[in-house]
DNA sequence: AGCCAGGTCTTCG
DNA sequence: CGAAGACATGGC
């Protein structure tokens, strides 16, 4: 099916660093896994894109993790209409950039696997996570293409120590079985995390093992869909620093300022 | 070959 | 308390 938008780019979005599981085919194609499923979406013209999926799964599931009600659109002309140059030069560069709504428990372990790692070195570290832990599927709508889906908290919390240390993980092995276990036993409720307050959400991740302010304010954002979130790490913090001297001010983008930290990242990490 | 990666935790002063 | 130091592994 196809569906129209003036700010909805696909390369954006998979270079965009937020999600670990869209993959380049060529031909302006890609592929993504998330939520046990498998689609392959192309990025038809500027503000169309074809989906492999039926409607009533666009309807059910895809239309909600790329946040297609929320007009992006107008954020977009904000930036480009305001007084900082580099905010404008970001939101020209990166339009079509969208804040997903991606699967708790994947966000939440993937961005703790993300520490001190690579991108490339994330996305095959979640891979082998995902064949050694996730289910196997075969999509109907392309082909019988196999794709694994995210392990589950419990598959993850009853992994051996040594076993795990074959996907990749690094020191980071025990963070990942301890935040799993946590999940699994019910330390932590998931579900309803999205009931707490944003700055309670914060405190309430950081509880996990391996979760600090970065890995948080990340999970908040693209896992809770928190858009007020606004992660800081290496490469925000050199912008922070370098382009604005460490005065930036976030008040005029209260309560979408992880919109405007993604347009700054990608910027910054797809530019010289 | 060797450096460095979307940080966090521990330890030290 | 804030500031260093350690940390496993793989991609480039």
């Amino acid at each position: 099916m196809l569906i129209y938008s003036n700010n909805f780019n696909l390369k954006h979005i998979a270079d965009s660093g937020q999600c670990f599981r869209m993959n380049p085919m060529g031909d302006d194609k890609y592929s993504l896994i998330a939520y046990d499923k498998y689609i392959e979406l192309t990025q038809v013209k500027d503000n169309c894109i074809k989906l492999s999926c039926s409607e009533d799964e666009y309807n059910l599931i895809w239309k909600d993790y790329f946040d297609m009600d929320f007009n992006y659109e107008q954020i977009v002309a904000g930036l480009l209409d305001g007084q900082d140059n580099f905010l404008k030069n970001a939101a020209r560069f990166g339009c079509g950039l969208r804040i997903l709504k991606q699967d708790i428990f994947e966000t939440l372990i993937s961005f703790i696997i993300s520490q001190r790692k690579n991108i490339p070195a994330i996305k095959s570290c979640i891979e082998m996570l995902c064949m050694k832990y996730g289910k196997r599927k075969t999509s109907r709508e392309c082909g019988g293409k196999e794709y694994y889906t995210f392990p589950s908290p419990e598959s993850l919390a009853n992994a051996s120590a040594q076993d795990l240390k074959t996907t990749g993980l690094g020191y980071r092995d025990s963070y990942i079985l301890k935040t799993s276990q946590a999940v699994s036993k019910g330390d932590i409720d998931l579900k309803t995390l999205k009931r707490l307050s944003f700055e309670e959400t914060l405190i309430q991740l950081q509880t996990l093992s391996g979760v600090g302010i970065k890995v948080a304010n990340c999970v908040a954002l693209y896992g809770l869909h928190h858009i007020e979130a606004f992660p800081i790490d290496v490469w925000i913090a050199r912008i922070l620093k370098d382009i604005y001297n460490d005065h930036f001010n976030l008040e005029p983008y209260n309560g979408f300022a992880g919109i405007v930290q993604q347009y700054m990242f990608y910027y910054i990490r797809n530019t010289k």
